[in-house]
DNA sequence: CTGAAAGCGCTTACAG
DNA sequence: CTGAAAGCGCTTACAG
């Protein structure tokens, strides 16, 4: 069958009897148009299948009612192997711009890659969701540059002062807070703590200064011999764990900066003949869906994703529109499961 | 900082002394052009942070550049809970996407939405992408009007004789057949199928086919009492196994249709005091990234997402380019782990 | 190799 | 309430 031609306005128009401006008007849903004339035109306009060409309107509007989800990380070995929980957040943003009449654009990035304001620039979207992990320092000025340019972005990540533009995060203080009191109630007194902890990644080094902070609370200090480095995944957990086991120093709870760190550790210490939780309580944190699966299931910091996914589609759409905005946190909420020990569990 | 406004290719020229055309030809990469004056163009282009315009392009050249990925799913209660599955597919179609220089625009929908051509006659989209499960005799005729309309499209899916359109997907048949003969191997003769198992769901129905057609090799049949429909979730799963159970017949393995569904299905096991894999041996399909942390790790089949990415937008963009293409399979390749009773494993 | 000009399909003041 | 007309920023035959 041979393809028709796509109807334009103009033939709507045409087959309507009226204007060629009429028919926009309809289309646009103008006030300014005769009901009879509306119901004529749309009829016309739905007997074709008539869409509004998206290029044609947005030339002459400047607007692109559409979005664009940039997900970054660090470069990786294996590209397939996204952050569940940023596939979760791309759910549930790829929703919240289909219920905000928008569509969404989504790219993987490397940190390194040219990519500031392009998407603008070029007007495939009005405004860009920035999602991932990586080093705040290095990334700083190339966020300072995106904010110059005027170019109308939002953030998922840290929520901290001086940073540029506006950001929505969780509260990963409270959550490492939350962890701290846990493990306290737990009996725990030597806990350590797998992630890196510096500004450079500020959203576990507030985890690690929330837990720090709780225990503190009640007399235990933190100790810094007990902090790994560990950039989100299995592996880089699993090798954490070794070098923690290696410096020999006891420890009887791990706090991992993420749910991935977790799992990759909880094999490390089982493979090195400790029990989880008997011998060591593990908690994670952003309840990614593999958490509740884990063996023992992993007790982690929920954040709501659905809720952090309309925060930043709605505090972009209002930049766009020039309202003002401010970064925002969602709160934190511990999810007790096995792994640290607890005798109830959700599973 | 006020915004600047944005630079045309009319700002360009007046900078460069060259004509509006002649900017565009050096953008587009025309041979056409003295070499100095495309690097006189091409400088202040840099220097005015300059990008074509997609839609000024696009309207007049009648392309978009850019690729729909439809994902679907029958309407469920929780919507953040997409198919694990699906995801990495995403993942890799995004790659595959970026490396053919095209966007990606990615939406939701359930099946009863009215989004057909919707993409492409807006110009939105050159192509569309559709991925996911659902009932495919309800679907079928959506897809024959695509068809109809000359609209461009491929889906990840059964690859049939008699389905509209092109698809690519697993060898699921053969899928099947590796489990079925694992599970011989194992020396389990009762095996349960939890999955629809009709034409409405064929990709699952030929994983159930497949099991049994091994199995029937060695005079060992499935009892279709043994059979569960169920839909891909972890709930749905649970469900399933308790559904079997509740039947009283005797089974010593379950072939679950989906990861997703496997692991429902372990926990209604253990919860009913059957030891897996000791009692049960259980094997699921997908390989999603949580089989390898299910409690025992799941033994499923592994279907290449990478590689089915690839071939989704390559032979979506031939057949935008009006070249000829044919459904495609990719292989399935058994991964034995804990779960299926295996004396190996890769954990 | 380069420029002038037409035209892609809309939206929206402007005039009536 | 409706129409004629300008113009959004490009690409590409056409002419030189």
């Amino acid at each position: 069958m041979p393809k028709k031609t796509k109807a334009t306005s103009v033939d709507i128009a045409y087959r309507a009897g009226v204007s060629q401006a009429t028919v926009s008007r309809v289309l646009r849903g103008s006030p300014l148009v005769n009901i009879e004339t509306r119901k004529r035109v749309e009829a016309v306009a739905r007997e074709l299948n008539y869409k509004v060409d998206r290029h044609a309107s947005s030339l002459r509007t400047q607007r692109s009612g559409t979005l664009a989800l940039l997900l970054f990380e660090d470069p990786t070995p294996d590209d397939s192997h996204i952050n569940p929980f940023f596939l979760s957040m791309l759910g549930s943003i790829t929703r919240a711009c289909a219920k905000h009449g928008h569509d969404l654009l989504v790219s993987f990035q490397q940190l390194s890659d040219d990519w500031h304001a392009d998407y603008e620039n070029s007007m495939k979207a009005d405004g860009l969701i920035l999602l991932g992990y990586g080093d705040y320092l290095a990334y700083q000025s190339t966020l300072e540059q995106l904010v110059d340019q005027g170019t109308h972005f939002v953030r998922w990540g840290a929520v901290l002062p001086g940073q540029p533009g506006v950001s929505i995060g969780c509260d990963n203080f409270h959550g490492g807070q939350l962890v701290g009191e846990h493990l306290y109630a737990l009996g725990r007194r030597q806990v350590a703590f797998l992630g890196d902890a510096s500004n450079r990644y500020p959203e576990f080094f507030a985890r690690y200064r929330g837990c720090g902070v709780a225990l503190h609370d009640w007399h235990v200090t933190m100790d810094p011999s007990l902090q790994v480095d560990a950039e989100s995944s299995e592996e880089a957990g699993y090798a954490a764990a070794q070098t923690l086991l290696a410096r020999g120093k006891p420890f009887d709870a791990v706090f991992a900066a993420s749910d991935l760190i977790a799992i990759g550790a909880m094999r490390a210490l089982t493979e090195s003949g400790l029990r989880v939780p008997e011998d060591v309580s593990v908690v994670g944190f952003d309840d990614i869906p593999m958490a509740r699966f884990a063996n023992p299931a992993l007790t982690t910091v929920y954040q709501n994703t659905t809720r952090a996914g309309e925060l930043l589609v709605e505090a972009l759409l209002k930049q766009i529109r020039d309202e003002p905005i401010e970064s925002q946190m969602i709160p934190a909420s511990l999810i007790v499961r096995k792994s640290s020990g607890a005798v109830f569990s959700d599973m």
